[in-house]
DNA sequence: GTTTAAATTAAACGTTTGTTTAACTTTGTC
DNA sequence: GACAAAGTTAAACAAACGTTTAATTTAAAC
């Protein structure tokens, strides 16, 4: 999938206003005068505002896999949910207008497309924590018997509750500027998360 | 506050559609169809569609605080986590549509009216969660150190990730029915929950 | 320099949007 | 039963929507 400078004007001038007022609330004359285009490139290029969506998913989409390669040279279980979480954790934190996108636009039920391009990847990242887990009881470090799905759920829940209550907690922790928060959920955040799995994977009783 | 029968109805009627549709992606003859009325009737109660959604958090949010009283009978610092996560999820879940609507509008940066309304709300669970840790801390049961905040929104999150990803989480649940979903998450999700913040607070290290 | 295809534009297209109107019906009051 | 107020309706409103058109400019190829 290659997109010319224009393409990609658009794409990103999209990516911002979806975040912010939704797709719904996007007109098609917010992105070109956003991206600084005629408003008939869009159709031009991309056929309609409902295939932008689609081309913006296919176009972001794929640079998200937890890296599998990374944690195979990590032996000790504790560390492998350590480095697990730092590296969700920023690959969402990076990407995290287009998190915000999806969540919001894949639980409406209109939106099915959307959900099944980002399915494959749930199913990926899933896939991994398990196998960390299990990897883990294997050594004895870690209880049995809990549901990778849940710890799944928590981690990325707990992300994007940062990321859907923004202004909030960013009033809250007293923070000044965007920067220093997204910089909080690198460390601090991160942090907290990664203690919290080992807490409960360790947890007696 | 008081509401007639047709009011009531297209109260309802929003909140379905607003929770499947969002509010941009629903139309006041889609309510009025929902709601078997007429489109002139929305304007004439509410006054406009950006007023209907005032009206509809001014309805809704009230019932939503958690019950303080209840926790000060319990003594023993564990059972108050318990019993709080408990309430906690059993209101979100019962109001999940309503969770919904206000987590997704309040995140666009468009709706501050809405974000206004329900930040007392959060205020107020957060002072809550915030007194049960402190007085877990001064029994001693507790580990000190830990922001309430992270917590808050460690319980939040995990819940709504699974309002947000509910079809594919019960697609890999193997859950047939919404009723069943329902039940999960006042079952095994809220134990999970309970778990990882006991865990967690008392964890070494 | 001419030709051809791609890029770009302003204007217009037909719908759908939220809202209002004006006529009509129902309801309650004296 | 006459009256006023509240409820209800279909129709119309202007504005905004996504999309298309047809004319024009730019770029590349020969």
């Amino acid at each position: 999938m290659e997109f010319n400078e224009k393409q990609i004007d658009i794409l990103l001038a999209a990516e911002r206003l979806f975040a912010t007022k939704g797709f719904d609330g996007t007109s098609v004359r917010d992105i070109a005068n956003e991206a600084n285009v005629n408003v008939a490139m869009i159709n031009y290029y991309f056929g309609s505002k409902d295939k932008l969506l689609d081309t913006f998913f296919e176009w972001r989409v794929p640079d998200f896999m937890i890296n599998v390669d990374e944690l195979a040279l990590i032996d000790n279980a504790l560390d492998k949910i350590d480095a697990m979480v730092d590296r969700s954790i920023k690959s969402m934190n990076s990407h995290r207008k287009l998190y915000h996108i999806i969540t919001i636009e894949s639980s409406l039920k209109q939106r099915m497309l959307i959900s099944e391009a980002f399915r494959k990847l749930k199913l990926h990242n899933l896939e991994v924590i398990s196998s960390v887990i299990n990897e883990g009881v294997k050594q004895g470090v870690f209880k049995a018997g809990y549901d990778p799905i849940l710890i799944h759920s928590m981690m990325m829940g707990t992300f994007m509750n940062f990321q859907m209550n923004h202004c909030f907690l960013q009033d809250q922790l007293r923070i000044d500027n965007d920067e220093e928060y997204a910089n909080y959920i690198e460390t601090t955040l991160t942090e907290f998360i990664q203690k919290t799995i080992k807490a409960l994977l360790t947890y007696e009783k």
